[in-house]
DNA sequence: GTCTATAGGCTGATAGAC
DNA sequence: GTCTATCAGCCTATAGAC
């Protein structure tokens, strides 16, 4: 069964190709420049034959986003390791935001364009990248609160919301706002250091 | 010279009807939805008519931009009377979270859209809506330094990007990603609460 | 499996008549 | 000031030939 074995393997390396290519022009030009047009031309297929890969445009954002999503994990992942809590928290903060700079297409692609995407990414199947990713957030807040670091009281998964929402406030204004002055790593630093310690040498109105 | 005076007048009234038409298509159907064509239908005149009032299709996204953030201003304004610092930051932090989920095509406009229309807002002269809504948040940890109430190292205007960053990651996750399980204002309240008094009960590894 | 050809839309913007 | 008519392009998606 060599032949159609081939074949399989020609489809699905085609099928790489535009996935390659359209992730190429998001990444250049922004999701909004991503055609079957240009993208059939891009391949040197006729726009008809995408058709036959992928039910359509959506479907081709929607496997660039699942994608990216696992970069964002990728990205987390080594920071994961860090045995201290606090420093971890750093650590993949830092990273959160590293990637986010570096990758802005496939960031606005993965949190910023289609809400139905981004949605469904997160809180998809418990193996997919989003609630993986989210895991080792709220890993840091679980093992503080096991640790009897912070009061028990204290609600490691909405800690964990508040810290990514901070994050990704920071990535997001650093995108579509070139106004503040503050260093998008500062503005982490500040973030982490002043959520885990609060205001410095703060002290009550007298 | 009342004929010239009354031509003005209708002239700076299809304008506004213009601005107002726009910002109703704006605000129901996303800012992609804003078409000449339709923008032009709705208003009942030809669209080659718009453009004796409008330059293009962006100077009509930048004058509904300028006032959008007029109004987040005016949301933020009446808590920024709030004398105590820390309250006034509770209180200002809620308006803005509240202003986005309740006008998030707006939002979405200012800040989520065109990045030179957002950068054009925040860093403009000094007496436009984005520089005054970024000092009465940043006047929040002037007031507590110049009370001694934070350490005299502390950057008002840093703290003053974090929180704003901050909540903007709030509202925009929240626009544009459903599965985050905490409400956006218990989120604020975690944001600020935890910002200003560190986590909860937080004790050094040992 | 891939192509050509095309249906059936949409867009911003402008020239020139009235 | 306002219109009609139009330029010059863009798009997704599909039918049917090969």
């Amino acid at each position: 069964m060599g032949i159609s074995e081939r074949k399989e393997r020609q489809r699905a390396e085609l099928r790489e190709q535009i996935l390659r290519v359209a992730r190429e022009m998001v990444v250049k030009e922004g999701f909004s420049a991503l055609s079957m047009r240009k993208l059939a031309e891009a391949v040197e297929y006729a726009p008809a034959t995408l058709y036959l890969h992928f039910e359509n445009r959506e479907a081709i954002a929607r496997e660039l986003c699942v994608r990216g999503f696992g970069e964002l994990l990728a990205a987390l992942e080594p920071g994961a390791k860090v045995t201290e809590p606090l420093e971890r928290l750093s650590v993949m903060g830092a990273a959160y935001v590293k990637f986010g700079l570096e990758h802005p297409e496939t960031y606005r692609l993965i949190f910023m364009e289609d809400p139905r995407l981004s949605t469904e990414l997160f809180q998809g199947a418990s193996d997919g990248a989003g609630p993986r990713s989210f895991g080792l957030l709220a890993q840091v807040f679980e093992d503080l609160k096991s640790a009897g670091r912070i009061a028990d009281t204290a609600d490691p998964g909405r800690l964990a919301e508040t810290v990514w929402a901070g994050l990704h406030g920071i990535v997001s204004l650093k995108l579509t706002c070139a106004a503040f002055r503050t260093s998008a790593e500062e503005l982490r630093e500040t973030l982490t250091e002043t959520l885990v310690h609060g205001l410095p040498g703060l002290k009550p109105a007298r």
